[in-house]
DNA sequence: ATAGGGTTAG
């Protein structure tokens, strides 16, 4: 930074020229080529390659024409440039310095091209540099590229030199200096001056316009954006070409503002611009960030090509939505493309494997990423954390947190492993964890709160979860709803439904459907059917066609027998067309991933599974396990009710675990609804009759069992 | 003979 400083300081050597002075010399010496010049060209045009550029370059030399034709020189080291031999470049065009007696414009605007082009800023600003103090003549095409090279960089304090220099020169209304002035003092985050040199500039082309409206999606503010690419459109009457459509389809997707995507697929679609791959990429990103997959799915299948941004947005928009089975699906297509995958991709895909639970299938990303070579930068490493946590496997998750170089780790990677010990039950573990990554100078995060205090939750920890709570408050850290909904969640499960319920009242925005919703759970634990009530009705004006905030309710109205208002619920379902979500338990089985539905009757393993279940029953009951029938929903005798506890999905994936997985192995299973009370306590005694270890994943939480007890210690 | 604005993951 101090180096670039001083260098701009330099009091130039020679005076510049003035663009007067310019003007002449470009007259005086328009340049025409002779007919060796054209051969060369035409050669140097269609080389592709290192090799032949480097037999060209020896023709060039032997013929002499290097230090007389400053056209093929140019041309020479251009495609050095973009060949990546920067140094070679570099040399040629130090050489060539030194046959002339003053550098040309275009040759140093080429070098500095080059430079910009890679982000190299030092050389850019160090070439500038070199042209002022040789009095070469500094032009509009010159400072692009330097601010290109200071957006690059966010070097402002430089580029805030060289836009004095600009302005001085002459250059200051130019739409190519201002548009790249606009872009670089975006990238820099000093939107006050950007926004004012964009309002004070006399005319305004496309250009200039899409990089105001890009600054404004990229710094997240969307609704500034499209506000602006209305005005564009309506006092300018400009209309938007591929790169504007590319911005505003990103500040729509931002929004997740489903109409205002129709208009821009249509729009791109009339002037034929989804048919550019990065619209088409955007559109299709646009369309999964409103939760749109089908529309999103139509763009990526009508493309002419794909490339690997294509496919990763179509991949990630699956798992975003909860259609991660998608994912996967479209991945073994992408395999038969002829794109490959990359860390995104891999990322992805690990993710879509944490969504699911399936470890199985998380471990063989893992090796194809190993295998493969792939790099594992930072966010790759915390996506396999999170997805080992997240499919039971922590000691793993852990494994690979503490292979991760501690200056790499970013608060992302504490998160994934905070989240991790929390969601299986360890507290303790979780809030040591927290001590430890403040030590080690991490800032947390919002993510980091929500961790932290849904690991209390989990274990139970109501005064440690208190005291972070309070110290929230005390460290000025921003209290999001979300977080209260995590203490309310907290309080509740812990029976401390008065708390719960003052915290809801006092909270400083209005609750969300996830506070209502924890207190909903609480009383449904705790038998509390009056204030199950209030949550209710609160939740159904919130989400009114959210399915499981009525199944919650019914299950409260039914634990207390009041089977009609139970009717008048499901009554109420049927007539908004809601159907309840069907609990649904998967198991890993060697290789293989074993779903089990409650009473199934598809299942190939359904009959000894429902003996087993059977004999499983008569020995719970002879070591002391007394059904819970107010987990049967239905409105018929105690016996069936009982009956019908056993066939819940969970139960039958349990009696499958015993029956088929070895004694030593651990038992893993996943539901995609919260495990009741009464398959909770059912786990816990089988595992001290069957010594065994039992995971249960459900609702992203973990319960594991072992001896007789599990983690949650009931908390739940 | 050279130029400015852009898409995926967290």
């Amino acid at each position: 930074m101090h180096r670039l400083g001083s260098l701009l300081s330099h009091k130039p050597l020679l005076k510049p020229r003035t663009p007067l002075y310019s003007l002449i010399l470009s007259s005086t010496f328009s340049y025409s080529p002779n007919s060796t010049e054209i051969f060369y060209d035409h050669l140097l045009k269609s080389c592709k390659g290192s090799s032949s550029l480097k037999q060209i370059h020896s023709a060039l030399t032997t013929a002499g024409l290097i230090t007389t034709s400053p056209h093929l020189s140019a041309q020479i080291i251009i495609k050095y440039a973009k060949c990546g031999d920067l140094n070679m470049a570099r040399l040629l065009f130090d050489n060539i310095n030194v046959c002339y007696d003053e550098p040309t414009s275009f040759l140093c605007n080429t070098m500095i091209r080059a430079y910009a082009n890679v982000g190299q800023c030092f050389e850019t600003i160090k070439l500038y540099s070199f042209m002022r103090k040789t009095g070469t003549f500094v032009n509009n095409y010159t400072y692009p590229f330097v601010f290109k090279a200071c957006a690059l960089n966010l070097l402002v304090r430089e580029g805030k030199v060289v836009h004095g220099d600009a302005l001085k020169n002459g250059f200051g209304s130019d739409l190519y200096v201002e548009a790249g002035l606009i872009d670089m003092y975006a990238k820099c985050g000093l939107f006050v001056d950007c926004r004012k040199l964009f309002d004070e500039m006399s005319t305004k082309d496309l250009v200039c316009w899409t990089a105001m409206i890009t600054a404004y999606e990229q710094a997240e503010k969307p609704v500034e954006a499209l506000i602006l690419f209305k005005m564009m459109q309506q006092e300018e009457g400009l209309l938007a070409d591929s790169i504007a459509v590319v911005s505003v389809a990103s500040a729509v997707g931002q929004l997740g503002d489903v109409r205002n995507a129709q208009t821009v697929h249509g729009y791109a679609f009339r002037k034929s611009l989804i048919e550019e791959l990065c619209v088409g990429n955007s559109i299709l990103a646009m369309h999964t960030k409103c939760g749109n997959t089908e529309k999103a799915r139509l763009v990526f299948d009508m493309m002419m090509e794909r490339d690997v941004i294509s496919w990763n947005s179509m991949l990630s928009g699956y798992t975003q939505n909860g259609q991660a089975t998608e994912a996967l699906l479209l991945f073994d297509e992408m395999r038969d493309s002829d794109c490959q995958p990359t860390p995104v991709t891999a990322l992805i895909m690990v993710s879509a494997c944490a969504y699911l639970g399936f470890l199985h299938l998380g471990r063989k990303f893992h090796d194809y990423i190993v295998d493969s070579r792939m790099e594992i930068d930072t966010n790759l490493a915390n996506a396999l954390v999170d997805m080992y946590a997240k499919c039971g496997d922590l000691e793993k998750a852990v494994d690979l947190f503490y292979g991760i170089p501690p200056t790499k780790r970013n608060a992302s990677s504490w998160n994934a492993l905070i989240s991790g010990y929390g969601m299986h039950g360890y507290g303790k573990e979780a809030l040591e964890l927290f001590s430890r990554m403040q030590e080690e100078g991490v800032e947390p995060n919002h993510i980091t709160f929500t961790s932290i205090l849904s690991a209390c939750s989990h274990a139970g920890l109501i005064d440690e979860g208190r005291k972070c709570f309070a110290d929230m408050k005390r460290l000025s850290v921003t209290l999001e709803v979300k977080h209260h909904a995590c203490v309310v969640d907290m309080l509740g499960r812990a029976g401390l439904l008065q708390e719960a319920f003052d915290l809801i009242k006092e909270m400083p925005s209005p609750p969300s459907d996830g506070a209502w919703g924890a207190l909903l759970l609480a009383c449904k634990i705790h038998g509390n059917m009056e204030l199950g009530k209030t949550a209710a009705s609160n939740l159904l004006q919130l989400e009114p066609n959210h399915t499981g905030y009525y199944v919650l309710m019914s299950n409260i109205y039914a634990a207390s027998n009041k089977w009609k208002e139970v009717g008048k619920l499901r009554q109420d379902m049927k007539n908004k067309g809601l159907k309840k979500p069907a609990a649904f338990s998967m198991i890993e089985y060697g290789k293989d991933i074993l779903g089990f539905h409650t009473a199934d009757q598809e299942n190939p393993y359904r009959h000894e599974v429902y003996r087993k279940m059977e004999s499983l029953a008569i020995e719970m009951k002879l070591a002391g396990y007394l059904p819970d029938i107010s987990c049967a929903l239905h409105d018929v005798e105690e016996e069936d009710k009982e009956h019908m506890l056993n066939y819940h999905s969970e139960k039958l994936a349990l009696a499958f675990g015993i029956l088929k997985i070895d004694h030593g192995m651990v038992i893993r299973i996943t539901k995609n609804l919260r495990v009741c009370n009464d398959c909770h306590s059912a786990f816990k005694i089988i595992s001290h009759i069957y010594q065994r270890k039992i995971i249960v994943r459900d609702a992203n939480r973990f319960h594991h069992f072992q001896g007789g007890t599990c983690s949650c210690k009931d908390y739940w």
